[in-house]
DNA sequence: ACCTGAACACCGTTCAAGT
DNA sequence: ACCTGAACACCGTTCAAGT
């Protein structure tokens, strides 16, 4: 058996998360899947919430480099916005993982560097580079934690029981919106808020 | 002592969160805070699952009630946005409480009818009402999340060891821009994102 | 340098039995 | 109708001891 290491570590852990959620991870669970005592992940990981840490800036790595696509200022923004959301989306949870760290890592700043460098490419004063970027941020991660949040909740039925369908003589807007969602790509619902937050950057 | 019912464990909730913050609660602790034996709890609410579901839901309860301020249209969706944020603030660990909850229930249902209803009073077409409304809360979910995150930071220095400032040769705007928001209120910064994301409502 | 084994102080949930 | 007490199957973390 190959011996641990941290990246090992860090890919056990998505692997385990890939395939029963991050409220199932446990150190002990993990540990199992890796095939190793339970007490050897504190080797290589300080304790869980460093563990998660990790993981979080894991998700965002690459996320600001440049593509090569030439794209600059609102729409340098635009694209990076839908690059968190790809990085996001690329592990189960992953928004729920990264919301649940509250840490300045590599990997968040430099996506924050990129996203207000481009705010201010758009020609958004320096005083207000700093709201568009992170409003941009804010609308991504509030978009995903639902998205994923529905993912979820169609790999688990059992959660929404005893629930039904919403009841459309009581919330006629709010039923009638879902069957109008039901229609659209999801990638169009998130292009949607993304233009228009964007659309004013830069003017 | 009174006897305990399911208001008064929602109650208890919301004293220990506002205490310890929300990762400390337990049943055990709460029952304890409560005078009661653990097992007791299992009486008034199905599990802890279900406790933090109706958490989230008495958290959302009245910010879609008309305010007589006869705000219409897209004032209107302004107002509930604003509403949503303070929901969420008038309890520790709020924006999370919600996040974690993958449920519709009454309330949540009706501030997304009130925020539709809302866009199409300002004229959003019907097909787009529901994006214009969602995308508000999305935003206001991501800014919240972030803004309580602060908080917790700032409450215990001790999770931000060892990290230091920000490096502002490796981070200049993220540095700049940090600098910039210390300056502002968070009512300002909160308005920047939701007024141009509003702005293109109704158009 | 990396891992095991065992211990410690916790968890959520269930359920017979009490009042 | 509400609560206790005890049990069950778990947790995260630490740390001597092994290789």
């Amino acid at each position: 058996m190959a011996r641990l290491d941290r990246a090992a570590v860090l890919a056990g852990a998505w692997a385990f998360i890939e395939e029963h959620g991050i409220d199932a991870l446990t150190m002990r669970k993990l540990a199992t899947s890796l095939g190793v005592n339970h007490g050897t992940l504190y080797w290589h990981v300080d304790n869980k919430q460093a563990l998660t840490d990790a993981l979080a800036d894991d998700l965002l790595s690459g996320v600001a480099d440049e593509t090569g696509s030439g794209a600059q200022g609102s729409d340098r923004l635009t694209e990076l916005a839908h690059r968190l959301r790809s990085a996001l989306l690329s592990h189960r949870d992953g928004a729920r993982v990264l919301a649940g760290t509250f840490v300045r890592q590599p990997n968040t700043l430099a996506f924050g560097e990129a996203a207000i460098g481009a705010a201010l490419a758009a020609g958004v004063p320096a005083a207000e580079a700093v709201l568009a970027a992170f409003s941009v941020q804010y609308y991504v991660m509030g978009f995903v934690i639902e998205e994923q949040a529905a993912y979820e909740l169609a790999r688990d039925e059992s959660r929404n029981n005893g629930r039904g369908p919403i009841d459309a003589a009581s919330y006629p807007n709010v039923y009638a919106g879902l069957a109008t969602l039901r229609k659209m790509p999801r990638d169009s619902q998130f292009a949607y808020g993304l233009t228009r937050l964007v659309a004013e950057t830069g003017r």
